[in-house]
DNA sequence: TATTCCATGTAATTCGTTACATGATTCT
DNA sequence: AGAATCATGTAACGAATTACATGGAATA
């Protein structure tokens, strides 16, 4: 069975922040890997309390304010429980898209529906691009000595890539969309062949 | 709260199908939508039941032996039902990915490592963007007259779009960890510089 | 005859979100 | 003083996977 992630992402952001609070490491997350990644508060304070029971992780002050920041560090013992987990390999994605999925029943609205969904989608993917290469800018101004610098441009990357793919897409969606609506399916196959054969 | 989309799934699997039994549905889904969506037949089966319950889909035989196939076709209830969810805007997927979890905390485990990781990945999405481009040129001959031919086409682009991204970025990755393994975080650097002014 | 595949279903468990409760601090 | 934000936590619910049970049909 799949061992959940959420410990070892935990893990992993206490480590880099050297010492956090449940709240700084919601933001980390957001920030960082928000891409392809998302934890909510009501599974990382559990967990931070697990982790701490078993010794993973340690309070980082001694002065416990009732309603205060705790922040936590990583002791020896999460440094070697992160690395076995990382190196298992990890499993495959299994993706889930409603937007694709209502596309894939299109037929049960109408065009317009359809142009309305694309439109935004693309409008975000762009958005999205956007943030995304900057924060591939950012993490090369600001870690230049970090030695986890080659793995954050690798992620960062990714966002780049796949982000500029979504919207790619969506265009591309919406051109297919144009054709069909022009000259129904001949005209669409006419798309597609063409731009197949001159590619 | 959004609403499970499981239900809605199974509607327009068996309306695609003018019949279908829990099995074949599961098929279809995985064959065509596969990549972006999938469901366990723990969650179909008492599904079928939930949605014949509420007629908006019926046994499409009446001979039920005990173990036999049983399939259903959907109702016009059904066909309205599926509808309405589908004109609803579709949340936003936030996806998770555990490779680039790993890979982002990858200084817990070594550059060996990564170029393992990377390799497969690259291989599996490489086979899986050949599946996709397949599943395009086989919708584009089926269903040539079919309505859904649009949206058909729309969803396997994307399955091809994204998988040919993914793909492209492995390749890229393995290049950062080559000039990396290379030479440090000065080549690195130097390597997504150089191409960023070329590009 | 044994094994594999087709096929349906249930139960247990885990995972994850959402809603809620609480209170401190900062800003307007 | 009131509103927004920071911050921690719990409870309830729903969604989804996994394991298990069952048995027919085909095949080796």
């Amino acid at each position: 069975m799949r061992e959940a992630a959420t410990r070892y992402v935990l893990l992993g952001a206490i480590d880099a922040l050297k010492a956090a609070s449940g709240y700084e490491i919601k933001q980390l997350i957001q920030l960082a890997i928000g891409n392809f990644w998302n934890e909510s508060f009501g599974q990382i304070y559990p967990a931070l309390k697990d982790l701490a029971g078993e010794g993973l992780i340690a309070a980082a002050d001694e002065d416990i304010g009732p309603r205060e920041q705790r922040r936590f560090k990583i002791t020896e013992a999460g440094r070697e429980a992160l690395s076995a987990w990382v190196r298992k390999t990890p499993y495959p994605d299994r993706p889930r898209s409603e937007l694709l999925l209502k596309l894939f029943f299109g037929k049960f609205a109408d065009p317009k529906w359809a142009r309305e969904v694309l439109t935004s989608a693309r409008d975000q993917y762009a958005k999205a691009q956007t943030v995304a290469a900057m924060g591939f800018d950012q993490t090369l101004a600001e870690d230049a000595a970090d030695p986890s610098l080659v793995y954050y441009l690798m992620v960062t990357e990714a966002g780049r890539t796949i982000q500029a793919a979504r919207r790619q897409w969506a265009e591309r969606a919406l051109e297919m969309l144009d054709a069909f609506e022009r000259g129904g399916n001949a005209a669409l196959i006419a798309l597609v062949k063409n731009d197949a054969s001159s590619a």
